[in-house]
DNA sequence: AAATAGTATTGATATAGATCAACCGGACTA
DNA sequence: TAGTCCGGTTGATCTATATCAATACTATTT
C-alpha cells in the first residue's frame, strides 16, 4: 500500500515480511490501536521459525527460552502425568500463542511438551525481548494484559466445564467454541484434551450424528 | 521498629495502619523487593473494607467494580451452572486475591458470586486505581504479572488434576496444597471444590482415616 | 506394491462415583 | 426447652464412562 517508488524486488521482500506477520498483526489491532509504524517497531524482537509436523518447540524438562505466536500451522501442548496418560492442556492454530509462561520467566524446566501437528510458521520471541519491546512499544502492555486475562476466563470457564459437564455436553461445547480445532485436529487428541477416552467420544459422535 | 522519638498516640495510629497492611506487604515482599517507602505510597490507593460471614463482596450481574486482597478471613467464588449447582472456582485465606478481573476490566457483569465464610477484613481495589498505582510505582507491575502467572500455572494443574485424578487421589493432593483451607471450610464445600459429591468425600475421607 | 504405524469404530464387561433417602448431632433461635 | 437448620454420615441402587479386546480403515514409509 505504502510502497510507492520503490523497486519491485524491494517490494517483494517487504511485501513477505508482512506477510510473515500477518496473523500477529491482526491480533494485535484485535485488541488495541496501533500505528503502523509502533507495529513495524515490534517486528525485530521476534524470530521466525518453521516446524514440521511432529517436531517438537519444547519438550517437558527443557527450560522455555521463548514464547511462539502461531502465524500458520497448528500444535498442542501436553502434559504427562504419573500414569503416563497424556493430557493435552492447549491447542493453537493460526493466531494463537503458545508457550511455557512460567518456565520462561522462572527459568526452571517446563513440565509441558509442545509439539506441531502441522507444518507450522511460528515467530518467537524471548523474556528478555518482550522487556525491551514493551519497554519501547508500552502499548503493547494492554495487549498482553489482555491476552492474559482472557486465557484466565477461558480456563476457568473449562475447568468449570470439566466439572458439571457430561461428556457430551463438553463434546458439544467444543463444537461450538473451536469448530476449527475439531476439524484439523485428530479425534483421540480431542478426546484428551476433553479428559475421555477415545472410545467415549467415538461413541458420542455416532450418537450426536444419529440424532440429528 | 523504626518508631523510636514518637509519641505512644501517634505510634499507635501508625502501628494500626501497618497492621492493616501487614499480610499484603507480605505478600509483595515475597515476589519483589520493594522499599518501605514505596510501600507507603501505595497505601492510599487501597480502601478498606470488613465484611461479615455470609456477606456478599460480589454477586452474579454485578460488575466487579474492585478486586479485594484478604487481610483476615476466608472467601469463595462460585459459579451456578445450567443445572444449578454450585461450582467453587477459588477460595480466598489471608494473603490471597480474589475477585473477578474480567469483569473488572471489560466492565462486563460478572458470571461470579463472592462471598465471606469468616468474618474478614478485605483491602479493595478499584481498575483506575491499579493503573495509577502502577504508573506510580512500576516496580509493582512485576508483582501483578507473577501473580497472574502463578494463578495460571495452579489453573492448568488443577485442570490436569481434575482430568487425570481419582477422587480421592483429588482430596489428598487438596490436602497437600492447601491444608489450611481444608481446616477452615465446610466439608461440602471442599467437595464442591474438586467437583464431587459431599457423600462421595464423605466416604473417602472415611476410607482414609481408617487406612491410616 | 507391500509393510507399518496411526486412527477410528464397535462390542462386552467392570467400576467409580452419582443419586436418592434416611438418620444423626450440634448450634443457633424463638 | 423445644424446634429448626445445617452439616455430615451411612446404606442401597443406578449409570455414565473406563477398560479390555478385536477389527477395519487410511496414510505414510520403504
Amino acid at each position: 500500500m505504502e510502497f510507492y517508488g520503490i523497486s519491485s524486488k524491494l517490494y517483494i521482500i517487504l511485501y513477505q515480511r508482512t506477510a510473515m506477520f500477518e496473523q500477529l498483526f491482526a491480533s494485535v489491532s484485535s485488541k488495541i490501536s496501533l500505528t503502523q509504524e509502533d507495529f513495524e517497531r515490534a517486528k525485530p524482537y521476534f524470530m521466525a521459525k518453521k516446524l514440521r509436523k511432529k517436531q517438537y518447540l519444547l519438550q517437558e524438562g527443557d527450560v522455555g527460552k521463548h514464547v511462539a505466536f502461531v502465524e500458520k500451522g497448528a500444535l498442542r501442548s501436553y502434559t504427562i502425568d504419573d500414569k503416563g496418560n497424556e493430557h493435552i492442556v492447549q491447542f493453537a492454530l493460526e493466531g494463537w500463542w503458545i508457550g511455557d509462561n512460567y518456565s520462561l520467566y522462572t527459568g526452571e524446566p517446563s513440565t509441558y511438551n509442545i509439539e506441531a501437528l502441522e507444518d507450522s510458521e511460528l515467530l518467537l520471541i524471548s523474556a528478555v525481548s518482550i522487556e525491551q519491546m514493551l519497554e519501547s512499544i508500552p502499548k503493547l502492555e494492554k495487549y498482553f494484559r489482555i491476552l492474559l486475562q482472557n486465557s484466565m476466563v477461558a480456563l476457568q470457564r473449562r475447568l468449570v466445564a470439566s466439572l458439571s459437564l457430561t461428556s457430551e455436553e463438553k463434546y458439544k461445547r467444543m463444537i461450538k467454541i473451536y469448530p476449527d480445532i475439531i476439524q484439523r485436529v485428530p479425534q483421540h487428541m480431542i478426546a484428551s484434551y476433553l479428559g475421555m477416552t477415545p472410545e467415549t467420544l467415538s461413541r458420542i459422535r455416532k450418537q450426536i450424528t444419529i440424532g440429528q
